[in-house]
DNA sequence: TTTTGTATTATGTATGACATAATACAAACT
DNA sequence: AGTTTGTATTATGTCATACATAATACAAAA
């Protein structure tokens, strides 16, 4: 029997829904016509006669980039085009709970990253009050009971403050966005233990290299 | 005429469609239940009964869930939840022509950022086969006729390597998602040509540092 | 001139019908 | 018996239609 190159003579099939297809049609169709924000888009009757399928599948694309914020329709007056929030966007599908382990391993390691690279922008943007307020957050630092709840506050407490100095919106709202997952990382404990004493012990020490711009 | 504090006396009304509300309300059932990936949910019509709306918003609502990757539908079988693949959500909604300006220069920053904080993670995980291909890839550097295309190729397939080194898919998936982003921001020159210059000069002398686990 | 009513239009929701794929299980066959 | 083949069933996918609802324009009334 002949063992034929599968790979060549075979070409996946299109699996995809007509839902899907239409969407992505859809997408197209607003960069191509380079259609920008406040832009309204053609109605749902004309969509359909244009592509020829029933207003169902039109609406059911319309109503998934309305999800995503790029559509927002009102009634008589059509869909109009808006600017998507993406950090709420993640938000819907980035429960911790429904997310396997090794992608959040690898968020976990793409927040460690960001907050490391995001240094630079700190010791560039920060002012003396932000320093005093992070003075403040460690001030209480040493909690004999070892409360493992009250180390948790305070840690979301200063890296919250550490985004906020980066004067970044969009990194505030990606940091707000990750707590859940960093916190089920915590808990679960998918990562071992040493690492995160190492960060604790050296809060103090960060507002003081921070400080000096080093 | 009295005026009124608004703020107290009138709260904001619902201006979610059912959809919406009926999205949320799945999310909180599959969180609620604890279901995890694998499991199945209700057919459409006990949803449809359960939550006292016609098929058809159910339909919508589940389709938005498909969209971003949380479900897969299969005729017959039904719905099962599915670990959503958190990038090519935001991929859809991330064509810089769609994003004002501010957003696009704080995703240039994140990505800076992020690329400083990958070093600790490059060093740790970098072969030897990985210097290899990044000397090749700086080899071919100085291109005479300064060609700008010829630049901003080698510019991807570098920062490309650094990602892969990673061994982070969502790092890469990400690097991916910012290429156009990134392209578009050099393009519209929202961000001034020096620090562009200065990136560029030290691709060789980054592969030393790399080398030398410094 | 301002207000009020009314028709119109496009989206939002509901319903019923049929197509299609996946599945289980019975019937037929070697 | 064991394998194949047909058939019924089930849940999703798509379509067509009808009506509700909000936004808008414009005419009519005050």
């Amino acid at each position: 029997m002949k063992n034929i190159q599968t790979d060549n003579n075979l070409q996946k099939i299109d699996n995809t829904s007509l839902v899907d297809r239409v969407e992505k049609k859809i997408i197209e169709f607003l960069t191509e016509k380079n259609l920008k924000v406040g832009d309204s888009i053609p109605k749902e009757l004309e969509l359909s006669a244009a592509l020829g399928v029933s207003r169902t599948v039109i609406r059911e694309a319309l109503s998934r980039l309305r999800m995503i914020g790029l559509l927002e329709s009102k009634k008589k007056k059509g869909s109009v085009i808006t600017s998507p929030d993406l950090i709420s966007i993640l938000g819907k599908s980035m429960d911790p709970r429904l997310l396997d382990d090794d992608t959040l391993r690898e968020i976990f390691e793409m927040r460690l990253s960001l907050e490391i690279g995001m240094a630079d922008f700190i010791v560039e943007r920060v002012t003396e009050d932000d320093i005093k307020e992070l003075r403040q957050i460690v001030a209480n630092d040493p909690p004999r009971s070892f409360d493992t709840m009250f180390l948790i506050e305070e840690e979301i407490k200063f890296h919250g403050k550490l985004y906020e100095i980066t004067r970044n919106e969009t990194l505030k709202k990606f940091q707000k966005l990750l707590l859940p997952v960093f916190n089920y990382v915590h808990l679960s404990g998918l990562l071992k233990k040493p690492m995160i004493n190492k960060k604790y012990a050296s809060h103090k020490e960060l507002v003081d290299v921070i400080e000096t711009r080093d």
